[in-house]
RNA sequence: GGACCCUUAGCUCAGUUGGUUAGAGCGUUUCCUUGACAUGGAAGAGGUCACUGGUUCGAGCCCAGUAGGGUCCA
């Protein structure tokens, strides 16, 4: 067996063992194989993306629930992919079109632009799976699908056929979020209200036939102006009810006439009461004008500049340069009458970050299906929130929905599975000219005369592929494929884990989906696409800002991971990432989980030292090591906390508190392990009688943490498991079964064992008795001598507790020796559980200084029991508390008198 | 405007059915390179649990309100 090094190098052992993992195909997804499934899909980050610290957490938290599936025996897998992100990749490649060759998309063509994406795409799209490597992730790789794989490609058309012929899908003309920088319209989701200070211009418009009398509006859009078609009073507003009927004169623009129409949509509160109504720029006015029966003039082009309709005074100008001029004109017409500030909220495309524009076009839309089902399953907890609140905000959601537009005037995509017969005319489309098979043709594979048919420009919205995620992954809708990828073993997958950012875009969507094409027919809980969604918190900086590349204040992970280990990295983001709260990053977290990694290593290299290896091979070789016969207080202590932290982790992974599993494994192997058993097994192990137990004990404690940390840092467990010899030559870590409480108690117990809860309080007495003697010398300047007596005044039963691990407590104590005394005088002393233990000072001692100390000590302790007293001497407390705590106050009680009484004989004898 | 979250030690945070003297990590002070580990060990300092009121024998925890910070939706 190799030697242990002194401390832990990440890099070397993260290489060997992930590359021995692929190999060895660890992380295949089994079909066939009968065990419990358990199956999670990545959420697909961009193939334009790489790894950012938000990743870290969402991933590694994924790699924790299926590497602990994996010990529990499960057959489990984690499908990895990426998507193809449609406006990202978009930007990206038109950005370098345009920086390089000076050329737009439509300057080189479709077919030619697209042949660049998938370029661009092989050349990086695998980057960010590859970092996930670094990371340690356990994703059967063989299975890595990405959105616009073929088979993928062919579920996206399906579900939008499928769709399409059970009524969910139309096409129609609408107001939608139209983006001027990428030229496509968006969907409601991906539209961000952002508060803006802005302008708010008062026009008036002089009525027709009565110079001199005008009608005020207040707009924050003066350049759309030229576009106005009429303007709208309430009809129940006496200051204007003389008025409609009558008309305008638009003030800037082509001159027009308008004619004031009364509508109830109209906000008499707001400004003077009257709107201007332009149908093309505001949902609003779009409906407003429909039901008057008003023209539409558009006067912006799609990239958001004025066009001929406008007039000859704005044409050609940005929509903000025409707003600037448009004001000018107002103002040269004698039309402003006034401008005041004004903040409102303007929706902003989410990708390209300027302003949408309200755009009525042709596109696509789809009723959402299965929404009373969507929202029943997670009323119903049936598919359960992790936390739950957010419940909430999908159910909200889905209980104020919108019809979805799905298509994109961009080429980078699915593009839709609709053609047109030759020659027909697309703006005037009637429903039925959509359901007539000789107009329209919508199918995956294309219509059978191709030459007679013009396919649908538009491409689907990446999220309208990447809803099908859980269901294509697995093979939907090919029975072939499903069979091959066990999609009957593994639907429903168990856990998604996401962030709560995209709860509407795809989580919900996921739902509807998975509800929809799954198994039609059977129960609901055979449909939903997983169990479980853990929303994992968003990753800030310490200023409490998101991370960004624009600010520059995301750590680079690859960095983190070469500085800290990747098991480091992994172990610090999960410690600091309570449940579903945000947090702040801190690298010093990252830095303790470095630390701990080495407290491990070097535990375990402590045990290596200590003694010839046993037989470690199984649980049952290391429980036949121990000698109940051969127990002292802390090995009953040490088994006691390991169960303990052992069934805690179980629950803590059961219920998705992964920080508080780390927690619980820390302090255990920290404080109760290193700290306290190892520094005993120092003195156990020089005597042979208790060294063989005592060995078998450490590969007990060793081996379970092992396994109960593998899920968080996989790599170093899975050295020092084999280091160790607990495996079978040939085997991983992730073989072995990790045995819960229960069946550890009974491995135990099947060794004559049965924990003593008297040794165990025993030991948290002989804790608080070495801390007391350590604090005691400490105040006497000598903490790190060695060579220092004690006395101790105790009882038979105390020193019995005592003088059962004298060896022990002399050691951790660093005393040279403890002896018991019938009295003692004139040496500083300290009340402890187990007697009052002097400090020999012979007669150095100083009087003074000692009372001082005794005195502060006393004053404490006549302080709760003056509060123990009173909730004691409170009637209704001793009347209504449970006898439990009405016993615990009574003995705490007791003992603080007994101390108070030890520590005035102290002070009297100091005299 | 609506919904949700947060406010506990200098910093970042735990505290899951209300019950002894409120915890951790980092930082900080003092001491220690003793044969697992200085990526370490020992001891210490540090908190009117945002505020106000209520329920209760008992509140960091439950209820109501106030203030501040944040997120999402309109």
């Amino acid at each position: 067996m190799a030697e242990i090094t002194k401390s832990y190098e990440p890099r070397e052992v993260e290489k060997k063992w992930y590359a021995a993992w692929l190999e060895a195909k660890c992380f295949a997804g089994r079909v066939q194989d009968g065990r419990e499934p358990y199956c999670i899909v990545i959420p697909p980050p961009n193939v334009t993306g790489v790894l950012h610290i938000g990743h870290v957490l969402n991933n590694t938290i994924q790699d924790i629930l299926v590497r602990r599936a994996r010990l529990e025996g499960k057959s489990a897998v984690w499908i990895p992919g990426t998507d193809h992100a449609s406006i990202a990749t978009h930007a990206v490649v038109e950005r370098e079109l345009r920086k390089t060759e000076g050329k737009t998309r439509w300057q080189i063509g479709r077919e030619e632009f697209l042949k660049r994406t998938k370029t661009w795409q092989e050349k990086h799209g695998g980057i960010i799976l590859d970092q996930l490597k670094a990371l340690g992730c356990s994703c059967d790789w063989d299975r890595t699908v990405f959105t616009m794989d073929p088979d993928y490609n062919r579920s996206v058309l399906t579900a939008f056929a499928e769709l399409f012929r059970r009524g969910h899908i139309y096409r129609g003309k609408r107001m939608v979020n139209w983006c001027p920088a990428t030229l496509t319209a968006l969907s409601d989701e991906e539209v961000i209200m952002k508060p803006v200070n802005g302008t708010l211009y008062r026009v008036r418009y002089e009525v027709v036939g009565r110079p001199g009398q005008f009608i005020e509006v207040k707009t924050t859009r003066p350049e759309t102006i030229p576009g106005d078609v009429a303007i709208a009073v309430h009809p129940e507003d006496p200051r204007y009810a003389a008025l409609v009927g009558q008309k305008v004169r638009r003030p800037i623009g082509p001159a027009a006439e308008l004619p004031i129409v009364a509508d109830a949509a109209v906000d008499r509160e707001f400004g003077s009461g009257a709107l201007k109504i332009t149908p093309a720029h505001d949902k609003v006015d779009y409906e407003v004008g429909l039901r008057h029966k008003l023209p539409v003039i558009d006067v912006l082009e799609a990239n958001g500049t004025l066009n001929a309709l406008a007039g000859p005074a704005l044409e050609g100008l940005d929509r903000f340069a025409g707003r600037k001029r448009a004001t000018e004109l107002l103002k040269e017409a004698g039309a402003l009458v006034g401008e005041e500030a004004y903040a409102n909220s303007v929706g902003y495309s989410e990708r390209a970050d300027v302003p949408i524009e309200p755009r009525l076009t042709w596109q696509w839309w789809m009723r959402y299906p299965r929404l009373d089902e969507a929202k029943a399953v997670v009323e119903s907890g049936l598919i359960k929130f992790h936390p739950e609140r957010w419940s909430k905000v999908y159910l909200h959601w889905l209980n104020n929905i919108q019809d979805w537009c799905i298509s994109r005037q961009l080429w980078w995509g699915q593009r839709i599975p609709v053609w047109y017969r030759k020659g027909l005319n697309r703006d005037t489309l009637t429903e039925a000219d959509l359901a007539d098979p000789a107009k329209v043709h919508v199918s995956v594979q294309g219509p059978a005369d191709p030459q007679d048919w013009e396919q649908e420009e538009d491409v689907l919205d990446t999220w309208a592929s990447s809803w099908l995620w859980p269901i294509a992954t697995l093979g939907w809708p090919d029975a072939a494929e499903q069979k091959r990828r066990g999609f009957d073993l593994f639907y429903p997958t168990n856990a998604l884990v996401t962030a709560p950012e995209i709860i509407f875009f795809w989580v919900a969507r996921m739902i509807m989906a998975g509800l929809e094409f799954v198994r039609p027919g059977e129960p609901v809980e055979r449909r939903i696409p997983f169990r479980h969604v853990y929303f994992n918190g968003i990753v800030r900086d310490q200023q409490g800002r998101k991370m960004s590349k624009s600010l520059g204040n995301s750590p680079e992970p690859l960095d983190l991971i070469a500085k800290y280990g990747a098991d480091g990295l992994r172990f610090g983001i999960v410690s600091l990432a309570p449940q579903g709260q945000d947090i702040r990053f801190q690298e010093d977290r990252i830095e303790g989980g470095k630390n701990f990694c080495n407290k491990l290593w070097n535990a375990c290299r402590f045990r290596q030292m200590s003694g010839e290896a046993g037989d470690n091979a199984s649980l049952a070789a290391i429980t036949a090591r121990l000698d109940a016969a051969k127990f002292d207080a802390d090995d009953h202590a040490i088994l006691d906390r390991l169960l303990a932290t052992t069934r805690e982790v179980d629950r803590c992974f059961a219920a998705f508190e992964f920080s508080a599993a780390v927690q619980a494994l820390y302090g255990f192997f920290w404080n109760d392990f290193c700290d306290w058993y190892v520094e005993v097994s120092k003195s156990k192990l020089l005597a042979p009688d208790t060294k063989a137990n005592c060995l078998a004990i450490q590969d007990l404690v060793l081996r379970q943490t092992l396994l109960l940390l593998h899920p968080v840092i996989p790599f170093i467990t899975e050295e020092l498991w084999q280091l160790l010899g607990y495996g079978v030559p040939g085997t991983f870590i992730e073989d072995a079964h990790v045995d819960n409480a229960s069946e550890l108690a009974t491995a135990s117990q099947l060794r004559g064992l049965v924990l003593d809860h008297a040794q165990v309080a025993a030991v948290e007495s002989l804790k608080a008795f070495v801390s007391q003697a350590r604090a005691l010398k400490a105040e006497h300047n000598l903490a790190s001598r060695r060579d220092v007596k004690f006395f101790v005044i105790a009882g038979d039963r105390e020193w019995t507790v005592l003088a059962a691990n004298l060896a022990k407590i002399t050691r951790l104590a660093g005393a040279a020796e403890i002896t018991r005394r019938e009295k003692v005088d004139g040496a500083p002393a300290v009340v402890t559980a187990l007697g009052t233990l002097f400090l020999d000072l012979a007669s150095t001692v100083d009087a003074g200084a000692e009372k001082i100390r005794l005195t502060k000590e006393l004053d404490a302790i006549a302080k709760h029991i003056a509060g123990t007293e009173a909730r004691l001497g409170n009637q209704a407390f001793v009347s209504k508390a449970p006898p439990a705590v009405l016993e615990g106050a009574r003995k705490q009680l007791a003992e603080q008198q007994a101390k108070r009484t030890e520590l005035e004989r102290l002070l009297k004898s100091l005299g």
